[in-house]
DNA sequence: TTAGGGTTAG
């Protein structure tokens, strides 16, 4: 099969057009702005009116002065915040804007969502010097919400003045804006150089961190190191922190710890909230312990709480999780008669349940009665039943689903993306698999593993090799490890078209990641470099790995190289066969002499040969040491007879012996 | 005078 589309952004190898121009164009509008009112804005413009003051009124007039100006600055604060021309109205009224009002404009700002206009308005209060730390602190924190961490950086780095840098709540938003945008390891970087530089850490830096670790693989034991230094700081847990260390606990399967902190949490007089109630449920669901969860909702009930939404639709997912099918059936019909069933996540619960317990059937009614029913949907359910099917290989259903999919919904995200694209893949449609992928690109969203996975495993099976290759290449430069599995069958198929340099760099790739790595895998690559001539990264493989690699290889490399490969590296090769305990035989050595002979610029490496022969003791056979006679004016009469003299000499010992 | 929070589905 042919692919006539080829290159993009986010693949930049596969697919053709360029990227469509539709993404940037909406995601550059302005925000929308709320309708602007002039008439409500003139009603507050205050006029001052200067009176003539006798003593008596003195007073009186400062005050009236004072509320004047406060009127008015009030007046100045709308009149900004409305106008539709914020450097006009900035250069009208800024002068009689105080920092904290010009702070309120920003904060007015910021929770509209009006970005440019926030933007635009800190420029303003930096370079007309009326910034305060509550403006640092607010402006990071909305830079924060809209998406713009590196932004936020680049304010917080621009700052001189030492002791604002290290100020606690400028620290903490800057901390907090990096959390909430996925990095969380610079987050932790930064935070080690703030401590550094003399910043303070309070509970809400250790909180707006360990935030970061419920959605992180290991992030239990990394919080655990946040948690010692912040007691060993002399901080306190609060009950805000129990309920993130709580998150972070059912996040990675820790029943126990959950229940640990849950218990510390009441002992130290905190009491839980139904955000405690349903992570500690949570956590519970992990191993699907029933009786617990049971026994936690009836907890919560007597302390007075009644279980929400959210916590009973959490116990349906740990009664799932237990395989208690006909009990989570009875829980969905209690959640449906309180009215917790109007959008479709307990069905999705249910139904991935089943469908994971192999009851695909079962599944599937549940997914024709949510759609009877016309619960509010978000496409989960098609998600769900679509791997389902592909689960069950029963891609053909898969496919029609997807088709469904995109009939009715217009909303995708990355997993649906991949789940589409997987079914599409396994059941063999090429036009929708580029369907999917000109989506992807069109929507800027960025694939992950799973989808180069999905992808390199379809082009394979379809036989398109450098396809294959060319994705893979994609995925490893955007810091992806492709599995050993897929690069074994992979290098093997590079191997059979002869594309031997991409096999050696599908095995590079594996070898240098940090996934392991199978021994087998050392020879394969190797046969596929020597059939492809590619003699010296055969001799790095070896050189490497010649534990792991048969004796049988290793005389065909060695002859091989000796016969083809750079003359420069002839002795070099020679000494790590011998190293990796192979003996040198006779026509090796016969053939490397031979070459030189050829060359006999290379004189220096003949007699070095012959030196390291006789010291690791090889005898020159007779066929080979009348050739090396006949050519000894090549290198030297004397020199080759003393060498040969030697190897007379060792060689008759060892006979003797 | 500004910073932090946690719950359910693919």
């Amino acid at each position: 099969m042919e692919i006539s589309v080829n290159l993009s952004t986010r693949f930049p190898h596969i697919l053709s057009s360029p990227l469509p121009s539709s993404f940037s164009a909406v995601s550059s509008l302005p925000a929308l702005r709320p309708p602007h009112n002039s008439a409500t804005a003139a009603k507050t413009i205050i006029t001052i009116v200067v009176k003539e003051q006798t003593p008596a009124t003195a007073l009186i007039s400062r005050r009236n002065h004072k509320s004047n100006s406060y009127l008015s600055r009030k007046s100045a604060v709308l009149q900004v915040q409305q106008s539709s021309d914020l450097a006009s109205s900035l250069q009208r009224f800024g002068g009689i804007l105080k920092v904290q009002d010009l702070n309120a404009i920003l904060r007015h700002f910021g929770e509209q969502n009006r970005w440019p206009d926030l933007s635009q308005l800190f420029n303003w209060m930096q370079q007309h010097g009326k910034t305060s730390v509550s403006s640092y602190s607010s402006y990071i924190k909305f830079l924060g919400k809209s998406l713009k961490p590196l932004k936020a950086l680049e304010i917080y780095n621009n700052i001189t003045d030492e002791s604002t840098k290290t100020n606690v709540f400028i620290c903490n938003s800057v901390l907090s804006c990096l959390v909430r945008n996925g990095k969380l390891d610079s987050g932790i970087k930064l935070f080690d150089k703030m401590k550094q530089n003399g910043l303070t850490p309070d509970a809400v830096t250790y909180n707006t961190l360990l935030t970061g670790f419920i959605k992180v693989k290991r992030g239990y034991s990394k919080s655990l190191e946040l948690v010692q230094e912040l007691k060993h700081n002399g901080l306190q847990m609060d009950s805000v922190m129990y309920g993130i260390l709580l998150a972070v606990c059912a996040s990675n399967s820790l029943h126990e710890e959950a229940e640990s902190y849950f218990n510390c949490m009441k002992d130290e007089g905190h009491s839980p909230n139904p955000f405690h109630y349903s992570s500690l449920l949570n956590a519970y669901s992990s191993v699907g312990n029933y009786e617990k969860a049971d026994e936690l909702v009836q907890e919560m009930k007597s302390s007075g709480l009644v279980p929400n939404k959210v916590i009973l639709t959490t116990l349906l997912k740990v009664y799932v999780r237990g395989g208690l099918f006909d009990k989570s059936r009875e829980l969905l019909a209690e959640l449906d008669t309180l009215g917790y069933a109007e959008d479709e996540m307990p069905y999705c619960l249910l139904m991935d349940g089943l469908a994971k317990a192999g009851r695909l059937d079962e599944a599937k009614a549940v997914f024709s009665e949510l759609q009877e029913k016309s619960v509010k949907s978000d496409g989960y359910a098609h998600g769900i039943m679509i791997s389902a099917f592909c689960r069950s290989k029963l891609f053909e259903e898969a496919k029609q689903l997807a088709k469904d999919f995109e009939a009715k919904f217009n909303k995708y995200d990355l997993v649906l993306l991949n789940t589409m694209l997987s079914a599409y893949c396994r059941a063999g449609e090429m036009e929708s698999v580029m369907h999917v992928m000109k989506k992807m690109n069109k929507l800027a969203i960025c694939p992950d593993y799973y989808t180069f996975h999905i992808l390199i495993k379809y082009f394979c099976k379809e036989k398109l090799y450098l396809l294959a290759y060319r994705t893979m290449v994609d995925m490893h430069s955007k810091g992806h490890q492709p599995e050993e599995e897929l690069c074994s069958s992979f290098i093997f198929h590079l191997g059979k078209i002869r594309a031997h340099s991409e096999a050696l760099s599908v095995y590079n790739m594996l070898r240098y990641s940090k996934r392991t790595m199978c021994k087998a895998l050392h020879e394969k690559i190797l046969h596929i470099l020597i059939a492809g001539g590619l003699l010296k990264d055969a001799y790095v493989v070896v050189k490497d790995n010649s534990g792991s690699i048969s004796r049988a290889a290793v005389k065909k490399f060695g002859s091989a190289f000796v016969r083809l490969g750079n003359i420069n590296l002839v002795n070099d090769v020679m000494k790590v066969l011998h190293g990796s305990g192979y003996k040198i035989d006779e026509g090796l050595f016969h053939m490397a002499i031979s070459r030189y002979i050829v060359e006999p610029e290379k004189k220096e490496l003949v007699l070095q040969l012959l030196d390291w022969m006789s010291g690791q003791g090889y005898v020159v056979d007779s066929t080979t040491r009348n050739m090396i006679l006949k050519n000894s004016h090549l290198f030297g009469r004397q020199v080759i007879a003393d060498l040969l003299s030697k190897q007379h000499v060792m060689s008759k010992s060892l006979r003797s012996s």
